[in-house]
DNA sequence: ACTCATTAGTTAGATAGCTAACTAATGAGT
DNA sequence: ACTCATTAGTTAGCTATCTAACTAATGAGT
C-alpha cells in the first residue's frame, strides 16, 4: 500500500514537471539575462519579487517574502541583496522589531519591472507560440491542486 | 498580440510547477540522501538514469542519455562519474566509434536502484497521502503536452 | 526582572545545474 | 588524400539553490 497503483503516471508527471521547469528557466534566463529587447540583467527570483512586491505590495519583510516564495532565507538574502546592489529595492530598518527589516521597491526597480515584464511576456508568446493553450490550461487546476497540497506539508517541517 | 490574455494563468501555471518542482525535490532528496530505509546515497538524477538504462536498456551513449533526459552533456559526465566512482555503472568504449562510451549497469547498481526506488516510493506516497489522486492526474495530459512543446522547441536550439 | 525558546537575518560551505571553450575522432566534399 | 565542419566527451568557471550554524532581538513564563 506504500506504492499506490498510478504511482507510474505520477512519477511521469513529476518528470514532466522537473523538464518543463528547467526548460522554462532557460527561456527565462535568455530573456532576462543580457537581451537586446529592454532585458534588464536579473535573475527569475529577481523579477518575482519585484512583481509581488510592485503588484500587492512593498514593505513586506524578507521573511515573509521567503515564506511566499518557498525560498530559503538565505536564498531571499541573497536576492534582495543583489536588487539592493542595483538599486532596485531598499531595505529599511523596521520601526517596531529591530530585528526586521523591510523591502520597498524604487523608481529604478519599477521601470526595470515593466522592461523585464515585457521581455520575458515576448520570450514566454514565442515559447508557447502554436500550442493549443486552453488544452494546456486543463493542467492548471491540478497543478494547483498539487501545489497547495506540498505548501501545506511543508510548512512546519524545517526552518524557512 | 505578444502576450496572450491568459498570460496571468499561464505565469501562475509556471509560477507552481517551479514551486513542486523545488519541493519534489527536497523529499526526493531527503529520502535518497542519508535515508535509513535502505537510503542509497544518490541524487535523483542518478537515479534517474539508472533506472532508465535498467528499465529500457543500458549500452547507451552518455550523450543520448543527456537528450533523453534533457540535461547538458557536462551535466551528465557528472552524473556518470559519480555513478561509475559508486560502482553503479561501467563505461566502455565504442568499438566502432572511438569517440563514443557506452554505459553499463553493474550487479551493484541494479541493487542500489532497487532500495533507492523503494525509499523514494514510500517518500513520494507519504508525502501525497491524503491527496486526491484523481484530480492530480487531471493536470497529467497537459503537463505531458507542454512538456512535449518545449521538447520540440529546444531541440536544435544549442549545444547538447 | 531573569531565563530561555523563538524569530529575523546573515555567513559559510556544499551541490547540481548551466555555458563556453577545449581535444580528439569522424566523415563529407573537393 | 586533404580539409574542414560536426560530434563525443571533458574541463573550467558561473549561478542559484540548499543546509547548518551563527548573532541579535523579542517575548513568554516564572
Amino acid at each position: 500500500m506504500t506504492t499506490p497503483p498510478d504511482s507510474s503516471a505520477i512519477r511521469t508527471l513529476f518528470q514532466n514537471i522537473g523538464i518543463i521547469n528547467q526548460l522554462s528557466g532557460a527561456v527565462a534566463r535568455r530573456a532576462l539575462g543580457s537581451g537586446s529587447a529592454g532585458g534588464a540583467n536579473m535573475g527569475t527570483s529577481e523579477l518575482s519579487v519585484l512583481g509581488r512586491s510592485i503588484r500587492i505590495g512593498d514593505g513586506e519583510t524578507p521573511t515573509k517574502l521567503a515564506r511566499l516564495f518557498q525560498l530559503s532565507k538565505p536564498s531571499m538574502t541573497a536576492i534582495i541583496t543583489k536588487l539592493e546592489r542595483k538599486g532596485f529595492v531598499e531595505l529599511c530598518a523596521d520601526a517596531d522589531d529591530a530585528r526586521s527589516k523591510r523591502v520597498y521597491v524604487t523608481e529604478a526597480g519599477r521601470a526595470a519591472h515593466a522592461a523585464a515584464e515585457g521581455a520575458l511576456g515576448v520570450a514566454m508568446a514565442r515559447e508557447l507560440a502554436g500550442i493549443d493553450v486552453a488544452a494546456l490550461l486543463t493542467a492548471a487546476p491540478g497543478v494547483a491542486l498539487l501545489k497547495a497540497h506540498m505548501d501545506e506539508r511543508r510548512n512546519g517541517v524545517d526552518g524557512l
